[in-house]
DNA sequence: TACATACTTTCACTATAATCGAAATATGGA
DNA sequence: TCCATATTTCGATTATAGTGAAAGTATGTA
C-alpha cells in the first residue's frame, strides 16, 4: 500500500517488550547466549528463542554458533546508534521496584553504549577533555586539537590505528539518559578499551552498567578532574 | 520490568501499517486534517481519529484545532529527523502496482525531509555545492567555506538570521533513498523555502514529492550544474 | 432553528501474536 | 552409546489490538 519503505515491520520487533529488552541487553556491544537473553528479558527459553529468529530475520541481530551454543549480538554499530537515538525520544522506564530503582541509577552513572561510554560518566567524560582543550565540539561531532593528540597518545591511545579502522572516528552520540552529547565513534571506542586495560572499569553482571574500581576514581579525579 | 526507556511503546505506534503512512505522509512538514490523513492511509475517518489520538497521545504528533477542522503536524524536527533515520533502515518499498511505482520514482527524485530537500534532487545538490567549494563536509555535518559565504548571500539567503534560530545549522542528514548524506538543518530550510520564493519548485499532490518548474530546471542548471 | 460537515466515541467482531508446555533436534562429554 | 545441556518446533490457549458500523459532539451555514 505504501509508498514509503516499511517502517512498520521494523517497529513491530521492536514493539513488544520482551524483544525491546533483548535489544536493549544487547547494546552493550557483547555477545550473549539465547538463555541469558531469556533470563534477562524474563521469559522461558523458547519464547527468546522465537523472538531472536525474528530479530535476526529481521537485520537487526546476527547470530554466530559455536558448538552447542548460539551468539547473539546486533547486526551492526548503526543499530546501536539507531537505538540508543531511539531510547532518547522513547519516555523514562516506570519504576515499580526498589531493586529497578537502583539498577536504572547503575545504568545512568554510566553504561556502555555498544563500544563506548555512556551516562553520567561518559557525558562528564566527553565534557572535561572538551573542557581541558583536548576535544573540540562541532555541530554534531568532536575534533581533536593538537593539544589532545599529545594527550590521548600519551594516555595510551594509538590515533592512527583508530583513524584505520573503517568508521566514524569521533562523533557525537546523544545520551538518553543525561539528554546531553558524549564521544562515540572510534575515539570513543579507544578510550572505553584503555579504561578496561586499565582496570579502572568492570562491567556489573547482566545489565550493561560499568563500576568504577578504586583505582578508576583515583585516575579520573587526577587525569580528567572527574569525581566519580 | 525493564530498566530502559520504554521503547516498545513509541515502537508500537510505528509499528502499525496505517499509523506508518499517517507519519510517513507528516513527514512533508505541513499540517494535515484528520479526513485527509485517512484517505492517504485508505481508512475509514474513525480509524484514523482513533489512529491519530494515540499518535497524539504518544508525543509524536501535535494538533492544532481551528473551527471545525484539526491540524495534525508531526510533534517537532527531532521525530522527523528520527523517522527518517528509521526508514533508512528500514526495508525498501514493495511494489504491487505501476502507479506506485511511479509514486515512489517521484519520492526518490526529489522530496521535501521535514523542512528540508531530500531524495536524488537533494542528494546532487548537496554535492554539488560541496564540489562548488560552498560547503565543507565534515563527519556528520556541513560547514560554510568563505565563498560559500557570498554565495548564499548572493542567492538571496540571510545567513544571519538562519543562524539565530535556535536549531542545528547544517548538519548532514542521511537520505533514505539515496543512502547518501544531503543537506538538513536551518541552512537546508533556508535553502528549500528560497526555492519556493524563486518557484523553482512546487508540491506534488498528496505525497512528499517535488516537482522541478522549467524555470527551477533552467535555475539549477545554470547556478548549481544540475541536470534535473 | 434546522441541517450539513468534521470529527470522535462506543461497541462488537475478528485476526493476529505472545506465551508456554511438550516434544524434537543438535551438540558435547562421560 | 547414553545422558545432559542448549535450543528449536509444534500446538493450544489467551490476550490484545485494528476495524468499521452506528451514534454522539462540536462547529459552521442556510
Amino acid at each position: 500500500m505504501s509508498i514509503n519503505p516499511n517502517m512498520a515491520e521494523v517497529a513491530s520487533l521492536l514493539s513488544e517488550a520482551s524483544r525491546a529488552t533483548i535489544l536493549a541487553s544487547l547494546m552493550d556491544g557483547r555477545f550473549h547466549t539465547a538463555s541469558e537473553l531469556a533470563f534477562m528479558a524474563a521469559i522461558k527459553p523458547q519464547t527468546a528463542s522465537f523472538h531472536l529468529a525474528k530479530l535476526v530475520e529481521g537485520n537487526l541481530v546476527k547470530v554466530e554458533k559455536q558448538g552447542r551454543h548460539r551468539y547473539f549480538q546486533l547486526a551492526n554499530v548503526e543499530i546501536a546508534q539507531f537505538l540508543e537515538a531511539f531510547l532518547t525520544i522513547s519516555p523514562p522506564p516506570e519504576v515499580r521496584s526498589l531493586k529497578q530503582s537502583s539498577q536504572i541509577k547503575l545504568l545512568q552513572d554510566a553504561r556502555t553504549c555498544y563500544d563506548h561510554l555512556a551516562g553520567k560518566l561518559g557525558v562528564q567524560l566527553t565534557e572535561s577533555m572538551v573542557s581541558s582543550g583536548y576535544l573540540k565540539k562541532e555541530e554534531q561531532q568532536y575534533t581533536i586539537t593538537p593539544t589532545g593528540q599529545l594527550f590521548f597518545t600519551e594516555f595510551g591511545i594509538d590515533l592512527t590505528a583508530l583513524t584505520r579502522k573503517r568508521r566514524s572516528f569521533s562523533h557525537a552520540c546523544l545520551d538518553w539518559s543525561e539528554r546531553r552529547h558524549h564521544l562515540a565513534g572510534a575515539l570513543g571506542q579507544g578510550l572505553l578499551t584503555r579504561f578496561f586495560d586499565l582496570a579502572w572499569i568492570t562491567r556489573v553482571p547482566s545489565i550493561r552498567a560499568i563500576k568504577v574500581t578504586e583505582k578508576g576514581r583515583q585516575g579520573f579525579k587526577q587525569i580528567f578532574h572527574i569525581d566519580v
